[in-house]
DNA sequence: CGCTACCTTGACGCGAATCAAGCGGCGTGG
DNA sequence: CCACGCCGCTTGATTCGCGTCAAGGTAGCG
C-alpha cells in the first residue's frame, strides 16, 4: 500500500508552520514526532477510504490528496482539497466516526500519520489546539455551503469558473506566475463542478478561445484573471 | 426588532439537554442563566444577519430557525433548520468570522442570547464543551457534504423527495405520526431543494397522485415512507 | 367583500446530459 | 524502433429535464 520512509522531525516541518499544529510549543512537538510515522502514497493511493474508520490524523507533508466520495450512481464528487501542510481526517477522529469520504493521492505525496490516542491526550491538555481545529471545520464547513449555492443557482459555465478559481487559490502559481499549478484530468474537474466531462471540456475550451485561459494539455494557464472572475460571477 | 422576555432559568431547561450545552455541571448553569438573556422573534424576523458581527450564541429556546443565504440573483438558498434546543451562532462566532448567512424565524419563536465574552470564558476553562461544539460543526460539514453530493447528482424528483424526508428528520411527525411538524411555503421548500417554486409543486403534486404523500395546504403527510426513501434514491 | 399572497397548471425554449465517433499521445510488446 | 492498442481528450448530434413565462385559482386577512 504505502511505503514508510525516514521519520522527519515535526520542529522542523516546514509545512507545519501553516497548519493547526503551529499551536504547539517545543517540547509539545518533539513528543509529536516520537507519536507519528510518515509514509509515501503513489498518484492514485488511498490514505484512507470512505467508510473506514480513523486511527489517526493525517498531515500532508509534501505532495496533494483529494476528498471525495463516491455518489449514487458510481459517480465520483469532490469535496476538498489538501496540500502540503494541510492536516486531513480530523472531522470523523473528532466525531469519532467513520470516513465520509476517501481521501486520495491526486500526486506522490508523503504523509505523516499522528496516532489516535496521542492526539487526543494532547487536546486534552491543549485547549488551543482544540480550538483551533474547531476553527478549521468550521470554515471548511463555510466553504462547503458556499458550494452549496453554487450548485444550486449557477449554471455549468459559471461553475467551472469558479473551479479553476478553487483550483488556484488552494494550489497557487507553477514559478510561471501563470499556470495553475495542479494538474486533474477533465475528469476530476467535473467531478469537484459536478458536470459531466464533456461539459467540462466544451467550457474550458470556450474559455480558451476568449482568451482567458491557455490550454496546453492537463496544464492550465490563467490569462485574464478578472476576466475569469466575473465568468465565475463572483464579482459585484 | 424582538421583544424581551423573562429569563428562564438554563438549569431547568428541558430542551438543554439536546444541545451541547449539556456537558455542563450545575454551577455553570447557573452562572449561564446570569450571562444569558430571552428574546422573542416572531414568524419572519432576523435572529442575525449575514454578514453582521456575532457578539453572542443564540440558543433556540422554543420555534423553528431557518439558516440561509442570498444568492448571486437574489434567490435564497436554505443551508440548515434549527429546532428547539439547538445552538445557533456557533460557527461564526467561534471562527471569529462575520455571519454567512442569515437565522430567520419560520414560526414564532424564543431564543437565548448568551454572551459572547462569557461564552469564550467558559470554553477556556471546559475543554469539554469546546470538544462538543467541534464535533457538532463537524457534523454539519457531513451534512452539508452529503448535500452537495445530492445537489450535484441527484435530479430535482430525487432531491424533493430527500427534502421531505430531512424535514420529517429535523422536524419529526405531528402527534397524528404522519404530518411533517412543520409548515414551509413552496418556495421555502424549492430554497432547501435548489429548484424552482413551479418545480417543487409539480413534484409534490406527483408525489400526492402517486399516494406517496398527502397534501392539504401547507400541510404535507407521509403516506408511504419507504417509497418516498426509494424515491429519493437513498437505498442500499 | 375585495385585495394580496401563495398555489397550481400549461406551454415553450434553453442548457446540459447523453450518445457516438474520431483524434492524439503514450506505453508496451513484438 | 516501430506498430498496435488503450486511455483520455475533443467535437458533433440528439434528447430531455427543468427553468421560465404566463394565466388562472384559492385562501386568508383587513
Amino acid at each position: 500500500m504505502s511505503k514508510s520512509i525516514d521519520n522527519p522531525e515535526c520542529l522542523f516541518c516546514n509545512t507545519r508552520m501553516h497548519s493547526f499544529f503551529n499551536v504547539l510549543d517545543k517540547s509539545q512537538l518533539q513528543l509529536l514526532t516520537q507519536h507519528k510515522s510518515c509514509a509515501i502514497f503513489k498518484k492514485g493511493q488511498y490514505v484512507f477510504n470512505e467508510q473506514g474508520l480513523p486511527h489517526g490524523l493525517f498531515c500532508v507533508n509534501n505532495g496533494k490528496i483529494k476528498l471525495s466520495t463516491i455518489g449514487f450512481d458510481g459517480k465520483e464528487q469532490i469535496l476538498r482539497l489538501a496540500k502540503s501542510g494541510d492536516v486531513i481526517g480530523y472531522r470523523a477522529l473528532i466525531s469519532n466516526q467513520r470516513y465520509h469520504c476517501s481521501a486520495i493521492a491526486i500526486e506522490d505525496s508523503s504523509v505523516c500519520i499522528i496516532d489516535k490516542n496521542f492526539f487526543f491526550q494532547t487536546l486534552e491538555n491543549n485547549n488551543k489546539l482544540l480550538f483551533e481545529i474547531a476553527k478549521k471545520i468550521g470554515n471548511d464547513l463555510k466553504i462547503a455551503e458556499e458550494h452549496i449555492v453554487s450548485l444550486s443557482q449557477k449554471n455549468v459555465r459559471e461553475r467551472v469558473a469558479e473551479a479553476l478559481l478553487f483550483l488556484k487559490a488552494t494550489y497557487g502559481f507553477a514559478p510561471d506566475g501563470q499556470t495553475i499549478n495542479i494538474t486533474l484530468n477533465r475528469e476530476e474537474i467535473a467531478d469537484y463542478v459536478g458536470t459531466s466531462t464533456e461539459s467540462t471540456i466544451r467550457f474550458l475550451s470556450e474559455f480558451n478561445h476568449e482568451k482567458i485561459i491557455e490550454i496546453s494539455g492537463k496544464k492550465i494557464k490563467i490569462i485574464n484573471l478578472s476576466k475569469l472572475t466575473k465568468t465565475a460571477n463572483l464579482m459585484d
